[in-house]
DNA sequence: TAGATTGTTAATCGATTAACAATC
DNA sequence: TAGATTGTTAATCGATTAACAATC
């Protein structure tokens, strides 16, 4: 039925896309052309055409694209259409301030695990949810079908952990640790470097500094 | 001094050779070719040599690169050679995890101050910083040299909030709300917009599914 | 029907890779 | 000096933008 790649430049773009048909949905606007759409994502019109009519023509002509419409189908594209299982492995504060965060559950992404190797943090109630410890993994994984664990661990423990979690099962990862990980190809990573996001951010400002303004 | 533009895909890898040239120094070693780099990090020598000569030529024909020196420029390009001074606006799970690591700090990112505009929160203590109530931003803002505002509030309260800080004299903000800042040209922005990032995860995972493998 | 706007092809632009002369 | 490897120019590839015929 698919055939041809989308690129990782596309994909990136469509949970923006999403995001505004979302606002516009809101507040109840029901078409809107690409035009129009181009001048409020300040992104050329020719792109968003281009880029949508990878998945398919959602548009009508001398008419726009449905708001309501187009706002389905790119959630489908994206995969939001399904449930989401999800663990957390690594309780500290990121994997906390991860599990409080309530609008992932509304998007189908249900936290049912929080996982940690540090005894002080087992036992501690996030959400409902309680801090297990590490060692239950494979079992809890075995027991549950998880389709996406998050890796909230210290650099140090990350890539141990992620092979633990691929020889149970798991086929995708969220990952907060600063390396790259090596898994098997069928393994999807989706990398959040936080401190290498702080770093453009250095260099910008060290760059205006330089270049005065 | 400066002259030619730096593109953003170049500035993207650069927190990455820092990294690995960061990993490659503890280790001990003290050179290495863009060849062997390329191995180690899947990118083309090619590539390495290229992004690294928009910044000037830090290596030597037959020899490589030396590493703690080329570690060291890169960490100049990016800006680490200077302390920041950061607050933190949102005290919530997020604004304390950021708070919380310490890694930011070692490497110049100092956080001192953390605001939220809920009362409950005020007072709390986080890694020795007590959250304080957002009113009084203005004042600290006059009173501290800030360089970087984190923005880790709901989105509902984010625009309103950014705003406030640029009037206060911000000029780089590290947005964590899932929405895009309209802020003057001067004000530097940079996004972490995590659903997005879960978005592209769940494509994947979709995606992978579909095409059966 | 006329006007609007898409879907799509063609043109342009920018980024990546290859090649190689310069040089340590 | 010979070998290795950079710095840099040229070639290729891919992504973005422009243009326009198709069509609602």
């Amino acid at each position: 039925m698919e055939g041809k790649e989308i690129s990782r430049a596309v994909v990136k773009r469509l949970p923006r896309y999403y995001r505004y048909l979302g606002d516009l949905l809101e507040r109840g606007v029901e078409r809107i052309s690409s035009n129009d759409l181009s001048e409020k994502m300040r992104v050329t019109a020719s792109q968003i055409r281009q880029d949508l009519n990878n998945f398919g023509g959602f548009g009508q002509q001398g008419y726009g694209y449905n708001v309501e419409f187009l706002y389905n189908e790119i959630g489908r594209i994206l995969g939001l259409d399904k449930t989401y299982h999800m663990i957390i492995v690594g309780g500290g504060n990121l994997g906390q301030a991860l599990t409080n965060y309530v609008k992932f559950e509304k998007r189908g992404f249900k936290i049912i695990g929080i996982f940690d190797v540090n005894p002080e943090l087992v036992g501690k109630n996030v959400r409902g949810i309680e801090i297990r410890v590490a060692d239950e993994i494979p079992r809890f994984l075995r027991e549950n079908d998880i389709q996406i664990a998050a890796l909230t661990l210290p650099k140090s423990q990350a890539e141990e952990m992620a092979v633990l979690l691929v020889e149970n099962g798991v086929k995708a990862i969220w990952n907060f640790a600063h390396l790259d990980l090596r898994l098997p190809e069928d393994v999807i990573v989706e990398n959040v470097h936080l401190s290498e996001s702080l770093m453009q951010l250095s260099y910008n400002i060290s760059r205006r500094q330089e270049t005065g303004r």
